[in-house]
Formats: C-alpha cells, structure tokens, sequence
DNA sequence: CGCTGTAAATTGATATACTAGTATCCACAT
DNA sequence: ATGTGGATACTAGTATATCAATTTACAGCG
C-alpha cells in the first residue's frame, strides 16, 4: 500500500461550496433506521443472533446495505459483529451504565446551566408545550409517546443552549440506558415523577437560575438511573 | 419491506457467552487508520476531494473496504459524502470548535475530579512518567511526539478515573480541534507552558483536591483554544 | 463412553459488475 | 459574447459473486 496523501489527487471546488449535506435517504439509511428502532424498543432482544443474508432477503435487498447498516450500529455499540462467526444484538453493558449517567450529568448539567443565561420567552413557550404534551401522555398512559416527549424535552435544552453537536453525543450515550430502563416494570406514578422534575427544571431555567438548573437536572438524571442489580436477576441473558 | 423483528430470528447461544471482541485487522480497518491519520495531519487537506475508486487502486484493493473506511470517517465528521457525486475531506467547522471545547471542560472536568479523589501512586507515577516524557520532547522540539504524549496523559487521567467510554468520546471530540491546532504557527514555548499546566493538574491529583483539579484542567483547555478568527483569515479554504 | 481430528456448512470480508443520480462541458440559440 | 439545454462522463449506491476463516457436527479412535 502505498501513501494515500498523494499529490495527484487534486481540489474539487464544486463539491467544495455546497451549501449544507442534502443527502438522500439510501437504502442503508431505512436499514438502519428500522434496526435502529427495533433494538431500542427491544423488539431485537440482547442477544438475538442477526444474519446479513436474512435480513436482506426480509428487506428484498442485497446484502451490501445491511451491512452498512449493521457496521453503522455496531459503531454505536448496539450489535456486536464477531468476524467469520456471526453478529449478534449486544448486551446491555452493565458497566457501561454508570459512566452514561456520568456523562449525562456532565453534559446536560453543562446545557442546562447555559439555556438558564440566555433562554427567550420563545424557548419558554417550547419547553412549557412539551411538558404540557407529557403531562396529557402520561395521563394517558402513552408510554411511547411518553418517551419521546422526554427525549424533545432533553433534545430543547440541547438547542436553546445552542449545542447541537451535545445533543448528538447525548444520544448515542442515552441509547444503552434507554434499552435497560425499557425493561423495567411500569412503576405507578414514575411518568407524573418525570413531569414534575421536568417543571422544576423549566422553572429554574425561567428564573435564569443556572445553578438550581444544573442541580435540578443532576437529580432528575439520578432519579431515572435503572436498578441494574434488579434487572439483571430478571434478565440475566440481556446483560455482561 | 417487512418487519425485520421476525419470529424466525433466533436466539444464537453459541455466539453469546463470547468473552470479548477479539476483532482482527481488517482491511478496511489499515485503509481507516490510515486516511485517519492523512486527514489529521492535514497531509489531506480540508477540501480536498476524495475518489473511491482512486483510493482503492492506490492501496491495490477493491473498492469495498475503502467505502467502508470513508464511512466511518464520515461519521466522525472527518469526510462529507456527496451521493452519486464525491467525497471530499470536511471543512473543519469553525462553529464546532467552541461547543468542542465546551464538552472537553465538562467531561473532563469530571474524569479529573474523580481521578483526584481515587488516584494511587501507582496512577501518579503513570503521570509523572508522561511528563517526563513531554518535558524532554519539548526541548528536543519535537512536537509529533509531544502531541502523543499529550494526548496520553488525558487519556491516562481518564483511565484512573475509571471512564474509558468518556475517553472514546473526547477522543471524536478533540479530532476538529486537533486539525485546527495543526494550522497554528509553533509558538515558541507553548509546549513548555503545556507541560507546565499538565505539572499543576498532576499535583492537585495528588493532593486529592477535586476542585483545584478540575480548576487547573479548565484553565488548561482554555489555554490551548485556537485562534479559529486568525486561521480563518490565513486558510480560509479549510474552513467552513 | 469420552475425546479428538477432520470435513462440511455457515459466516463475514472482499472483489467485481451494474444502476442511478450529478456535474461538466460543448453545441446552439439568443 | 452569453446564457441555455442536453449529451456525456463520472460519482457513489446497490447487487451479485467469490474468498477465507470459524464453528459445528460427526466419524473414528482410545
């Protein structure tokens, strides 16, 4: 092999000014995706053995953009790929959980003290929409949309603080507890816990508190953490 | 497309007890590793326009582990794929920088925290070693290596902290900041003012002092921001 | 009955072939 | 001279074929 830096590949300056990544959605995308979603919500249980050539006839597509697919996934540590041997959906790393919260309270602590300087009355009237829609859902019982209102509440601070690429990391670090927390059982009152947390949350980020919103957010993470121990005598195959 | 959560998937016992990812190198990780290095080093400059097919006869391979290679550098943000017209080296994202530099103090501010409150002796000779090491390559000037030593003694803190996940993560994070730092003028003595800020991190560690530690690594990341206003006038091309 | 070695089967890794979307460039009209 | 339309060349996306490594199952031996 020689060095790829090699003087004769040349500037593009077409492909240099283009205004933003306006890429079609590929078929690996859609592969993706529909993987995506069927291990978070445990639809593909940890464990479950995968074959490129299965899914790709399930799809009616070949076996290049399954794999693609599958690479993509088991950089974000959802499937495991063991070469000439087979992949596999991968366990809830038990290990793993402690230090995404860690991490959670270290970012999400970081967004929210920065959304409680400069939040507008607009990102206001937007968070307090998302918590009235999770107020309704969780009277509801919509677990589903329950947790994907969550997630905006979240995803909003990310964005009024005006970190994007926080949110990014935040997400692939919040899939592996998400998997472990779907497993819980439905604990009476746990969505009505979240509202409230979220509330007092908002609040401080109405009262440009950044301290009490950081100490606001540090609890509500600490109050979703799964009971590992639990979970793991309920379903030991679904962790390592 | 149907769904992929098939009852016909099965539970593959075989391939679960599996003690850990005893992945081998694989071509397309070499072809990885290698435009990793290409493009941090700027030996493939920001803009610079990629071909698969040219990349795959210059290392004699076919185009499939080239593709998968630039996948995942497009995924670190490193490459922008253009579908069904090229590839090109990103712009590092001036817009980028700040917020990297914003998760590099929150998450590292937390790994040396706990790395102050549990570090042994054995961890603070692993320290001491790195910046012996750093202080006789700054004075035989040479920065490559300097810049690995550096990158090992955050690494190592984030070790004994117990975060080897906040490691991987900072390790994507610090990519575009990297690429930008490679374009400022060697400073004479910034490397030795690096050691120096590295030698007050590493005391306060000892010292189990959490909050003097995350003080000086903030102050530390602080330091080493780069001029994006001054690049973006010398190299304006390699910005976007 | 248990162990071991070997062969068949299955898997992911790579190579090659083909398709479809994009940019370029030149003929042509204005 | 300049703007426009379309043929053309080139790109990445996808499909198919081949390769090599690993597992598994079974035959043969102890």
């Amino acid at each position: 092999m020689q060095s790829a830096a090699d003087p004769a590949f040349t500037d593009f300056p077409a492909l240099a000014e283009r205004p933003a990544k306006i890429r079609r959605v590929t078929t690996a995308d859609a592969i993706f995706d529909r993987l995506y979603q069927d291990i978070l919500s445990l639809r593909m249980p940890p464990g479950m053995a995968l074959q490129e050539k299965r899914i790709a006839e399930d799809f009616g597509v070949s076996r290049t953009p399954v794999r693609e697919a599958l690479l993509r996934l088991s950089e974000g540590g959802l499937v495991d790929i063991y070469p000439q041997a087979g992949t596999v959906v991968s366990r809830v790393p038990v290990s793993a959980i402690p230090e995404a919260v860690v991490v959670r309270k270290a970012l999400e602590g970081t967004t929210v003290e920065q959304a409680a300087e400069i939040a507008s009355a607009g990102d206001m009237a937007r968070l307090d929409a998302i918590i009235t829609r999770q107020r309704a859902l969780a009277i509801l019982g919509d677990t589903s949309g329950f947790h994907e209102e969550d997630e905006a509440f979240h995803e909003a601070i990310a964005q009024i603080a005006g970190y994007p690429g926080i949110w990014a990391i935040l997400k692939s670090v919040k899939v592996q507890i998400d998997r472990a927390r779907r497993l819980t059982l439905p604990v009476l009152g746990r969505m009505e816990n979240v509202v409230r947390e979220h509330a007092v949350i908002r609040d401080a980020i109405a009262a440009h508190d950044a301290q009490a919103a950081r100490a606001a957010m540090t609890h509500h993470l600490s109050a979703v953490i799964p009971d590992v121990a639990e979970l793991r005598t309920r379903f030991p195959d679904y962790f390592c």
